[in-house]
DNA sequence: AGAAAGTCTTGACGACTGTCAAGGGTTGCT
DNA sequence: AGCAACCCTTGACAGTCGTCAAGACTTTCT
């Protein structure tokens, strides 16, 4: 009989102690939630948005499907701190793309080995984002977590193409946004044929990348 | 005690009367069949595919639930005619943008026109499409369907851009399918802005499409 | 050691799902 | 008219869903 900690409100930082109603080990509870967060993840990934349950996601676990309602207050919280915890991820894998590039095409090579190795190892988790992208256009739960997503992944995008402008010393003749979008329609493609397992496609890729590149620079591509 | 129509195997041509089990009037059922495709269609474009049931459905027809069962042996071949039906129209809107135009920027000025009428009018039905799109790469069920969608629209785009080389006088840069992703990419953003209420999107892709179109043809851009 | 708080399991609830059988109207044919 | 086929409704089924309460086990504190 004890209060749940649903609503930690500030688990990880300020107060240092039991801010929340009944909140011992903050710390824990925080690992617990990515524990529990993490198997969501797996879940969503494999079977998708529309066809994954409370109980599966437990199954994931090492803990019965109770416990999910201990940690979180309802499965839209849940699946709201998955999303948040993917977005961790996923940007960080380009954070480096821009800085270590010795010029543009040795630049558009890193990107790309990045995209690359997203589409290998973490085609699940784009399907995944994909799906929970279009969900948020059904249901608001998730519209404003989809949106920073969103927004960090065109932010990623931006460095990349911007730090490929200077290295090209040319000037980038698309914004953000639109970038980001060719960049999505290419990759997301590139992704939904790989699941279908196609053949060729990260060369297909790496042809349309590099083709892609040099043509949002002022002056003539290629 | 009758056979329902459920395996309508070749209802609509051919032998002319009751090749399948207990068919007596063969376009009434296929008629039926459009109106209660039609019903779903509306269903689904409102709460996604996620979140409609085969009650909500028939709530939206003017049937009751059980009469899905009769002319669809399932859910997922009510969908699947669902999203034959969708692909009927969607492609045509953009039939004669190719056709009628007198120039490469007139042609523009008519795709952009087409896309916007899209964005405005089938916003809904877009959003839909992302859905089953994405909801192909989870279960194998509608997956021909979508890539016949896909095959659809992706040649839809190349015959409007091969025309505008034409028109242009230049050639064409990009294969059908990169052409089809860099466009989808731009216009599916576009739908997502247009849905989450934000201003000046008929704008944005305008510009978009002003810009992308010229650097997909051969020689300096814009 | 005993109390209290934290953590997790179990089992149940009401609601909802896809599916299907039974039957009542309705229509068309002979 | 009478029969049979067709069309549709109703109501139920087995299963699953999210949610939550009750309690058992564990840990921590005094």
């Amino acid at each position: 009989m004890t209060v749940a900690p649903h609503r930690t409100d500030a688990p990880q930082a300020a107060t240092g102690r039991a801010v929340a109603p009944a909140l011992a080990r903050p710390d824990k509870v925080a690992t617990r939630r990515d524990e529990l967060a993490r198997a969501a993840l797996r879940t969503l990934a494999e079977r998708g948005y529309a066809n994954t349950s409370l109980r599966e996601i437990a199954q994931h676990s090492e803990f019965s499907h109770g416990v999910l309602h201990y940690y979180f207050a309802d499965k839209t919280e849940l699946i709201t701190y998955c999303v948040k915890l993917y977005k961790q991820r996923c940007v960080r894998r380009y954070d480096d793309v821009g800085t270590g590039a010795t010029g543009p095409d040795d630049l558009i090579e890193r990107f790309l080995t990045a995209l690359l190795v997203s589409m290998r190892e973490d085609s699940h988790e784009q399907r995944l984002w994909y799906d929970l992208r279009v969900q948020s256009l059904f249901e608001p739960s998730f519209r404003s977590e989809v949106a920073g997503i969103d927004a960090a992944l065109r932010d990623m995008v931006w460095r990349i193409l911007v730090r490929y402008g200077e290295l090209a010393q040319r000037s980038v003749v698309v914004d953000a946004a639109t970038a980001y979008a060719l960049f999505d329609g290419v990759f997301s493609h590139a992704v939904q044929r790989h699941l279908a397992g196609a053949e060729g496609v990260e060369e297909q890729l790496g042809e349309q990348i590099r083709l892609l590149m040099p043509r949002l620079l002022d002056g003539a591509g290629s």
